[in-house]
DNA sequence: CGGTAAGCGAGACGGTACGTCGTGTCTTTCG
DNA sequence: CGAAAGACACGACGTACCGTCTCGCTTACCG
């Protein structure tokens, strides 16, 4: 009889406390507001709690990421048969995303989690970009497959410079022009993919 | 005139002692270790001194970067008429760079720093890779006048898309591939440019 | 009941260490050298400990010298049934105690927390000094039992001109000459200035 | 002789507003708020300039105390031919002024003033109460001399006495019963406690 | 009358201590 | 025996004063 549960479970209820938590700490007051203390007593949680489940902050962003409490808005390209309108509309949806506070609240707190962690830094971002990462390459391949991209496309270079840009542009400049800005990224782009006889990539206009 | 001086003038060798201090602590003990006590003690200087110039952390990597004291090993690139060499080359260089530990830490400590201040991060981000940015567009612009590069190519959005992916890259792998990670990066971004007739993009065999 | 016990209890250990140490560092370097963080180093313990306990310095010493931590020596006076031969003694002694360079530290130290307090100066001063007078009171009262005293003889005066007497002569002499001056107070004491005959002393009706 | 005026001379300007900066700060916000930087600052003068002046604070306020900037209020007792209600009416009076807050506020500071200097202590205390001895002293020894106190009565020991127990009480008591405060401390004084007979109070010969 | 020297207000300097906040660990009681 | 509560040792924060040190500018005496 020595595999019985002995002793109280644990709560479920104060690991999603955490999460929530630490999403509303991160996206109202930004990462400094993010503190240990303040997401145990946000989420109404011993603060051992907390340390018992994670070893880090940097850990309960991970899984707050991952488990989708925050809204990181990583959806599926649309497959409309054209790679060049999918990806412009995608592109254009994320850059419009980011110029809500929230989202570059969230992302900047992402990023200084990964930043202050030598060891989670690499996957925490990893585990935050990859869903990103992961759409595109699957549209791109598409358009491979359909015979509107070269079959030798660096898929995943492409996805790690737009995805890297997407990042840049967010904590560099201030205010993002949304359609503008996504054009010139899919003009720089789409050529680089070589993109076949009939599909102009210039900008509407 | 009001604004005579006044009082005994500013230690432009406590100004000094404070950057140099900044750039060894950064370096060696990656942002964790950068704390302002830190800094005076390992400057010698009071810590009155160092908010006395410097509203904040970030304020003063900022300006360690600035002046130089950081080094950031932002060069311009070569000249040798061949634009996709020269850009390949200088790529290659900067993710060699980046393979070094010291240089990876100042990365990330300026990361952190971005991104633990709403106000100066975009400045500081900004002001850190302003230069690569600068010789970026520079060296491409030639590329535009020699007629190797197409005249409506986005040189601006080309040069966001290299840097973010430098840094996205070193924030997420661990180990990057040098000659590889950049030619692949080359790849795409080239073909993007219109590259004209004559010279072959891809990658050596 | 909604008070009771919650959490870890606050240690006695702790609590014990600062009032000891509080009285190490008071006797040895006097009020400079008395400060929150060298009571909290000295005593191996954490600052914020110390604040949550004792709201300021000059609290601290308050509580030292009431819990017996401090070396007030404050004794009963002897009773051989001579009254002038305790009192005389008993003043003797605390002079001489008084010549002791921690003693007067300790004073000193005393009367630097009462004065930088101004709502905790008078408590602590009369917490310092109770129990020496009520010792001399006592005694004295013994003395107006065994009409050796006046019976209506005003001892609480003569308690604070004493108490008094000992403090400003601490503060005031370098040097204090323990028998002549324990005998010249003693004199007055006893005697008064011995008011000639016609002259009523006593306060109107 | 070397010994000539050279340079500027020192301001008297300058002597005059720090005593009268530090009466004003001390009266005003206690000792807490009397500092060195608050002294210049109030004054209009320079650090340095209080520095070259005197050595420490207690300096100051010793110095503002006899230099008569600070109300001290010693004024000789009143020679009506009865030494005692001269004596009685100038311990009301003094007990009296000791209520006033601006007082209390200056005694308790030059405690403290005394308290924190191993080495003016003693000078600063007997400074500013040796006129308030001296006068007392002087007027006793006119009661001597009228034959209404005894010749060989302790006339240092009674001012002592009465010294000390007005500034104990002040920095103990609350508040002050300035009447019957002073009847008691006057009974005492001049009739002692009223030794019985057969009992000698004198010391030895 | 120009030179020289010291005092002047101002304020930055290297420090120390302040009182607060957050860290990660521990020790209670309660469920 | 987990979980809440919260005290613990520790260390960094940003501020206030300390006493010292330059600055540019008087204000005297001097040769």
């Amino acid at each position: 009889m020595s595999g019985q549960q002995r002793g109280r479970p644990r709560s479920s209820h104060a690991h999603q406390a955490v999460l929530t938590a630490t999403l509303e700490l991160l996206t109202s007051g930004g990462y400094q507001r993010l503190t240990m203390e303040a997401i145990a007593a946000e989420a109404g949680v011993g603060k051992q709690t907390v340390y018992r489940w994670w070893p880090s902050k940097a850990a309960i962003v991970a899984e707050a990421v991952l488990s989708g409490h925050l809204a990181t808005d990583a959806s599926p390209l649309a497959e409309t048969g054209d790679v060049l309108t999918d990806l412009r509309d995608w592109l254009s949806g994320q850059l419009a995303r980011l110029t809500d506070p929230s989202s570059t609240a969230l992302l900047r707190g992402l990023t200084a989690a990964a930043a202050e962690s030598d060891t989670d830094a690499a996957k925490l971002y990893e585990q935050f970009t990859g869903p990103f990462r992961q759409y595109l390459v699957q549209r791109l391949a598409i358009g491979v497959r359909q015979g509107q991209l070269r079959p030798d496309a660096r898929l995943d270079a492409a996805a790690d410079l737009v995805i890297g840009a997407l990042i840049y542009r967010t904590l560099t400049h201030g205010n993002l022009s949304g359609q503008g800005g996504a054009d010139d990224l899919i003009e720089v782009l789409f050529a680089g993919l070589g993109l076949r006889a009939g599909v102009t990539p210039t900008s509407p206009g």
